[in-house]
Formats: C-alpha cells, structure tokens, sequence
DNA sequence: TGAATCACG
DNA sequence: ACGTACGTGATTCAT
C-alpha cells in the first residue's frame, strides 16, 4: 500500500525546543550564537522517520505562517491569551525550513490557515486514494483526523516517545470516535486556543453527554427538554459551544496547489545539508541520517582515474595513498589493488602488477616523497606483509578527525561526510555480481581526497591550536604503532593451554557443585537464572530480575554456600574464555599476538587495543595473573617493563597546582598515606586509614561522589562525605580546579588536557539531570586522563626515536596506559633501560610535579612487573 | 543488537 | 529528591 508521512511542523517544533530547554543552564547555539536546540532535537527526529523509508514515500511538512487565519477573523479572541513565543524558539522557525529544504522534504504553508488544515485536507485526500496515512503531532486536536487508513502518532515529551492513535486506541481512551473531537471541544472549550466552550462541563460529563446523544446539536436540541444546572448553562451557551467545535474542525477541503506526488522523498543533497550542518554548527546529524538518501554526491563525482599496469613517473613530492583491502583486518588481510594520487592523477594498481612496479616501491617507501592516507599505520602494517616498509606519513585523515572531534564515530564514511566528501558506497561494493569498479573507484577517491583535504583540515587543526599535538606527538606516533603492531607480542600456545587445562578443572568441579547444590542443571552464565535460583533460594526477596553483578553477591554472599562457588565459577569461566580460548585464536604462525592499537578510539586521547585486547590481562588476582607466564620470548630477549607512578594523581596535582600534593610527590613521599595524613589529621597511620585514602585519591580523578565512595569502602555515606569535606579542604586547589573545569565546559562546551587536547562535552546542557552530572563528571576526568595519555605517547616518540637513532635492536611492543613494555636483547638490558627510564621521567620537564618511573626486567611477563 | 558481566588502567 | 566514580574490549545470553 501507498504511504504518505504528514509532519505537523510547529508542533513538533515547540515540542523540540522545550525537551531541550534547561532553565537552568544556557542553550544549545551554533558558534555564531544562533540558538539551535530545537534544530537539533527536530532533525534528530527527522533523521530517525527518515532512516525507516523503505521505498519511496510519501513525506509532507505542514506549517502555520504564524499569521492571522480565519480563525481569528471568526472570533477576535482566537488565541488571545497564548504567552508570547520565547523568541529563541521563534528564531529557530526559518532555520527549521532552510533544514527541512537542505533534506530535500516538501513543505507547505498557507496564509490565512493553520497547518492542520493542510494536513487534514492532504491526509484525506490522500486516504481516497487508497494511501496509508501517518502523521506526527502533539496537538489532540489531530485526533478527529483518525479514520480507516489514517493514524496518528502523538509526540509525547520526550520526543521519541510516540503514542500511535487509530480508531480503536481513542475509544479505549477517550470514548469517543474522531468525528465527535470537535463535539467533545464545543463543549469543554480550550483554554490554550482561548475558547471557553460551555462552562461548568468537564471532561467526564462531556463524553458522557456525546456517548448519549452523539454530537453537540443534538446534546442543545436534549438541553431544551431537561433541568439542572448543566442543561441550563448549555443553552445559555450554546452559541459559544458551536463556535468552539466550529474553530475546532480541521479543514479537510483546501484546494492544495500541488499533487501528492510532489511529496515523494528522493533523499538529500549531500552538499546543502552538509552547508547547513556546519552553519549551524550540528556535527552528529550528517552520521545520524542514513547515508542511502543521498541524493546527488558531491565532491566526489568526477573521479577520473586510470588503471595502469606501472606507476608512470611521477614528479610529485606529496601523493595521496589508499589500498584496496578489508579494513577491519588489515594484519592478515589481503591486498587487492593499490591506489596513488598526485594532484592531477589518479592512478590504480592491481596487486600483481604493483608487487612487480619497483618505481611503485621506492615512492611508498621514501621519506621525501610525502604521504596522504586515512589510517597510515593499517596501510603501512598490509603492506608490511607483502615486504613494502611505506614511510613519510605527513595527513592521516583518521588522526586529523579524531584531533577535531574525538567524540566522532571514527568510521571511514562518517569521516569523509564530516568533511563533506561522500564516498561511494561500500554497500555497493560488496557484490559478487558486479564488477569491481566501484570498488577501485571508492579506493581512488579515499586516496584522491586525503591528498586534496589536507589543506582545509590542517587549517581547522590549527585553529583549534592542535597542530604541535597532531603534527608532533599523534602523527610520529601512528608510525610507531604501526611498527608495534608489526612486530607483535608472543604467547606461547603450549603453555598457555597448560595454564588454561587447570582453569578448566576448577571450572567443571564448580560446575558439578553448584548443579548439586542447586539441586538442578540450569546455566550458570545466564544472569537471569542467576538472579532466579538466589530467588528460589531465598536470597533475594520479590520476583523482579537482580543483578547478579560482583559485588552484589559479594555483599550476600554469607546467606547461602552456592554464592561463593558462583563467583569463583565465573572468575574460572571468564579466564578460559577470554584469555585461554580467547587468547589462543589469534597466535599468528610466527608464535605471537598482533594486537590492533587504536589511536582514534578513545574520547580522551588514550590508546585502545584489540584482536585481543592486551591492555586488560590479568594481573590483580594471582592465580589468574599466572597466565602471564605464557608470554616470553626465546632466551635472547628480556620482557621490560616500565610504569608511570601515580600519573594520574601527578597530572591532577599540576592542573590544579596543588602545592601540599606537588610537593608531597617532588618529596618522595607514599601519596596515599599523605593523603591519610592530612585527612585525617593523624601522624600514625593504620592500614585501613591508607586504604580509605587511597580511594579517595582514585575516586577524585573520577569526579567521586559520596555514595560512590561509601560502596567503594563499604562505609556509611555520611562518613564518606566526611572524609571527601575534609579531602577537599586538605587539597583547596583541587577543589577549585574541579569547579573552574565544570564551569568552563558549560561555557565552551569542551576542556582540553595541558597540550590542547579537546573533548567536547555537548550533554552539559543536557535537560536531563543524570546526563548531565555525568558530563560534569567527564569534564573533570578528561583532562587528568587525557594528558596523562599525552604524556605517554609523547614519552612513546621520543624512545621510538632513541633505539632507532642508536640502532638498538630493543622494541617497543605493548603500552597499557601508564605501562610501556619492551622486547630487549640481553646485550642491551642496562644501558637501554637506563634510557627508557629517563626519557619516561623527563618526557615534559616543564610540569611542575616530578614524574617517576618504576620497572623491572625478566623472562617472562609475569616475572617482569 | 544490546545488556550484563568482568578483565585492565 | 534524584541517582551516583572515569576510560576501554571480549564474551555470553537473550531478544
């Protein structure tokens, strides 16, 4: 069946405006101070009805011109008493139709009417031509429109909270039909549209009055005959009551200048909504919106490129580069095609030839000649396997997206549309039917464009004063990645399986327990039945789901034997899945792990590691820890390791300036105990005194609260309080560095680390209370989690630099954070570690807290730490 | 595909 | 009165 989608513009419009509307903190503006908040929550909308078009529908955007209609012409009071609209909602109307127009949906407006009348005449006469009919309000009044083949979908507050309406749900609610709506406001009145209808009737009455006699004439005909209070008031009011159903009738019979044909929806202008983003200043909507309804590409059009056999020569000291491989997974996947652009030429290669072109070679492996890519290091690491060592990364479209906005979703599409470049599609690409010239194409213009973007990018990099940081600490660093990833970390599978066989044992025993205590088989990994059988058992009390999490059981764990067995079952069944069998699929034939090291991930600027993640082996518990005795390197090499020292609490002291924190470190002193010291106002310090300190220092860093504090410790909230009151008043410019940071996110809408670094913070101004502390607290973390991961990288640079400028055979082959760790040849162990050490501690001298530096050397990883 | 869980810093 | 510590990735269950 045909569809048409109505969109009662104003309507959703005020509804946007004021679900994102926050009293208490400012509104959401473009750079300019345009207000956009209802843009915003009004295209989130409409990107979401879009995004669900299956063929081409019908779609219409109905308008008031918010001029007199005939409604005021009948009754001078029409309206009357309606407060003034906010002026920054009545700024936002225009721009709601650049955005509607900039997406390519048909709009209308009349003079003289309400956009409900051209949304009940569409909505008809859309009907009898035998379509569906969907259209989106808030306004009630709507309601009598409902018909066979026409719904309504009531926007509630939320905006995403939609109530369908057909004939059956408004009599289940209302009891009425739709043609009795108009009825039902004759007699109660509508005191937003300033009709007062027939007083002394309210709802219960009216429907009861419309059940009996079915419509409002009717009800003044019944009026004539009978007493009472209510009767008399209906005569006495009855032309009031006609007036209001008259003013309340939706028009079903305008004559409409267009067709409804005119309103298929052919998708967007790439270009014109790509404008209108960056004008105002909406970064997400161009990923929210499905890119299938772009409607005419833009830049990317008139790609002409030429599918040689050899590279001609080239004159060019700076190319743009982009491979023809699977991106998700570059280590082992294979290469199709090579694609190079200068900046007049396009030139592609498939594999066989490119492997054979020495010209091809030697450009990808100088440094003179300057390199253009999206993820240099997933290009160097593909081409590292077919024995090509690519060198000279000056742009990486990746690293430089990920430097504006660290928040983006860092997908190749997303990126290119962020900078309003569309690519052809992938969807496209993957068909065994065709050819594979969309393929080469969508390669050729990923090369084409970083080498033609990099201009304009660089330029918004450096206005947002992040260039030093991109430029010297991010860009340096992709190489040195890249090399780890290549180089890997080996795991010795036998061993590892040794390892993995205990873990099993104590598994299936568990298992055999609990199935015996329970007295059934049932899945003991199924939080569900979990949170079931400790119902059974009487450990929970009701019949609602439980968490099952860690430390729930713990805190029941004494109220029945089974618990403890399920928390030592699960520790077992976390090891062997993740880290044996987990672990164990990805050696590679030379005996090591090639993890992915993401650089554009994280919203603070850390490293992130995948396919396996390195970053999280065990290491706290010791007899899982063990598991690190599986990773060693033949008897030539050491594992190094070296930690930063409390960097985190460091960086904290230097952002706030913190005098009693800068120099308890520059002193050497235990931190936590310091901070005991000075909390508690105690000399002697006890053990359980340093452990509440220590929590606390960790829990600052994460914007603590003192009910997060109190679980943490498992201590009243009012002690924790107390202990935060007296945290705060020991470390005063901790205190203010935390408001300042809160109070410059709501101003910028973002905080930056010590070198620049920015994270956006959009949800400050968020109307919802939660999502809003949350960011607050994101504010204060980012910056003391962000720099310290700067701090790394930078320290990581500069050491790549050392052992290759020495020509060390020493690697570089994990970072966890705060934790580098090194392959090291016996013969380099003392004078490389001493290096390490020092580049690690003196990585920015300027801060005014010392960094220390801690490590070991040893066979395996779990001797080395 | 998302929620729940748990490993790390 | 409200819900509640920051940043990740992998596995499993359930929809």
């Amino acid at each position: 069946m045909k569809k048409i989608i109505i969109i009662d513009g104003n309507s959703l419009l005020f509804r946007a405006y004021f679900a994102t509307f926050n009293p208490n903190a400012p509104l959401m503006r473009a750079k300019d101070g345009t207000p956009t908040n209802a843009i915003f929550a009004f295209s989130n909308m409409l990107a979401r009805i879009i995004n669900g078009f299956k063929g081409e529908e019908r779609f219409l955007v109905v308008f008031d011109t918010g001029k007199k209609t005939f409604r005021h012409q009948e009754l001078d009071s029409y309206k009357a008493n309606r407060k003034p609209v906010d002026k920054e909602l009545i700024e936002q109307m225009p721009i709601a139709r650049e955005l509607l127009s900039a997406l390519g949906v048909y709009t209308y407006e009349l003079e003289g009417f309400e956009g409900d009348d051209i949304a009940g005449t569409a909505a008809k006469l859309a009907q009898s031509e035998g379509y569906e009919v969907t259209i989106y309000t808030s306004d009630k009044d709507f309601l009598q429109l409902i018909d066979k083949h026409i719904k309504i979908n009531l926007i509630k507050k939320g905006l995403s909270d939609i109530r369908v309406m057909d004939e059956d749900t408004l009599f289940e609610e209302m009891g009425l039909r739709p043609d009795q709506i108009p009825d039902f406001k004759g007699l109660m009145g509508d005191s937003s549209d300033n009709l007062k209808g027939i007083p002394g009737i309210g709802i219960k009455t009216a429907v009861k009055l419309l059940n009996e006699l079915d419509n409002l004439e009717n009800i003044i005909e019944a009026a004539k005959t009978r007493t009472g209070k209510i009767y008399t008031s209906i005569i006495e009011n009855q032309e009031s009551g006609k007036l209001c159903k008259h003013l309340a009738q939706i028009k079903t019979d305008l004559l409409l200048p267009f067709n409804l044909e005119d309103t298929i929806y052919y998708g967007f202008d790439f270009n014109r909504l790509s404008e209108f983003c960056k004008r105002y200043d909406l970064r997400t909507l161009m990923n929210k919106i499905d890119q299938k309804f772009i409607r005419t590409t833009s830049k990317s059009t008139n790609i002409d490129y030429k599918e040689v056999k050899s590279l001609p020569e080239i004159s060019d000291n700076i190319v743009g580069l982009a491979l023809n491989y699977d991106e998700t997974n570059y280590y082992d996947s294979s290469i199709s095609g090579i694609a190079i652009s200068t900046l007049n030429n396009i030139y592609y290669l498939s594999i066989e030839d490119a492997k054979k072109d020495s010209r091809l070679k030697s450009i990808l492996e100088s440094n003179e000649i300057k390199k253009c890519c999206y993820d240099f290091k997933a290009n160097k690491v593909a081409l590292s396997r077919i024995g090509i060592n690519l060198s000279g990364l000056t742009f990486d479209l990746l690293i430089a997206s990920y430097m504006i906005d660290s928040s983006l979703n860092n997908n190749i599409d997303a990126i290119f549309n962020f900078f309003s470049t569309s690519l052809t599609r992938q969807d496209d690409v993957i068909d065994l039917f065709s050819d594979n010239s969309k393929e080469i194409k969508r390669v050729c213009e990923i090369a084409f464009y970083s080498l033609h973007l990099k201009h304009d990018i660089e330029k918004q990099i450096s206005d947002l004063q992040l260039f030093k940081l991109y430029n010297e600490v991010e860009l340096p660093l992709t190489n040195v990645l890249a090399k780890m990833e290549i180089e890997g970390f080996p795991l010795n599978a036998h061993q590892l399986k040794e390892i993995g066989q205990a873990f099993y044992d104590k598994q299936k025993e568990l298992e055999n327990r609990i199935y015996e205590i329970a007295g059934e088989k049932f899945n003991i990994a199924s939080p569900k039945q979990i949170s079931e059988l400790l119902i059974r058992l009487g450990v929970f009390e009701g019949d609602k789901k439980f968490s099952t999490s860690i430390d729930v059981l713990k805190k029941v764990a004494h109220k029945h034997e089974i618990i403890p067995l399920i928390l030592e079952y699960r520790k077992y069944a976390k090891l062997t899945s993740t880290y044996i069998d987990g672990l164990l699929v990805h050696i590679y034939e030379d005996g090591k792990l090639h993890p992915k090291f993401n650089q554009a991930e994280t919203t603070t600027g850390r490293l992130s590691s995948s396919n396996p993640n390195l970053q999280n082996i065990s290491v706290r518990d010791e007899e899982a820890k063990c598991i690190r005795k599986a990773f060693y390197y033949n008897d030539d090499y050491y594992i190094l390791s070296f930690d930063y020292s409390q960097v985190e609490l460091r960086v904290l002291a230097a952002l706030s300036n913190c005098t009693k924190l800068i120099d308890a470190f520059n002193n050497d002193e235990d931190i936590h105990e310091a901070t005991a010291r000075h909390v508690f106002h105690k000399t002697e310090i006890t053990s359980a005194d340093r452990r509440k300190a220590k929590a606390v220092n960790f829990g600052i860093v994460y914007g603590i609260s003192d009910w997060g504090l109190s679980e943490q410790l498992e201590i009243s909230a009012f002690e924790a309080r107390e202990i935060i009151k007296s945290f705060y008043d020991t470390y005063p410019e901790i205190k203010y560095f935390m408001s300042n940071i809160i109070t410059n996110a709501e101003k910028d809408g973002y905080v930056r680390t010590i070198f620049g670094r920015v994270r956006y913070l959009r949800e400050i101004h968020d109307p919802n209370y939660q999502v809003r502390e949350f960011a607050k607290r994101a504010a204060t973390n980012a910056p003391i989690q962000g720099t310290a991961a700067d701090l790394i990288k930078m320290a990581m640079v500069n050491i790549d630099k050392m052992l290759s400028e020495n020509k060390y055979e020493t690697k570089l082959v994990l970072q966890i954070h705060d934790e580098l760790i090194f392959k090291v040849p016996k013969n380099e162990i003392s004078i490389v570690s001493k290096k390490i050490k020092n580049l690690m501690e003196q990585v920015y001298p300027k801060l005014p807290v010392k960094l220390k530096v801690d490590g070991s050397y040893a066979k395996t990883w779990y001797d080395a730490k």
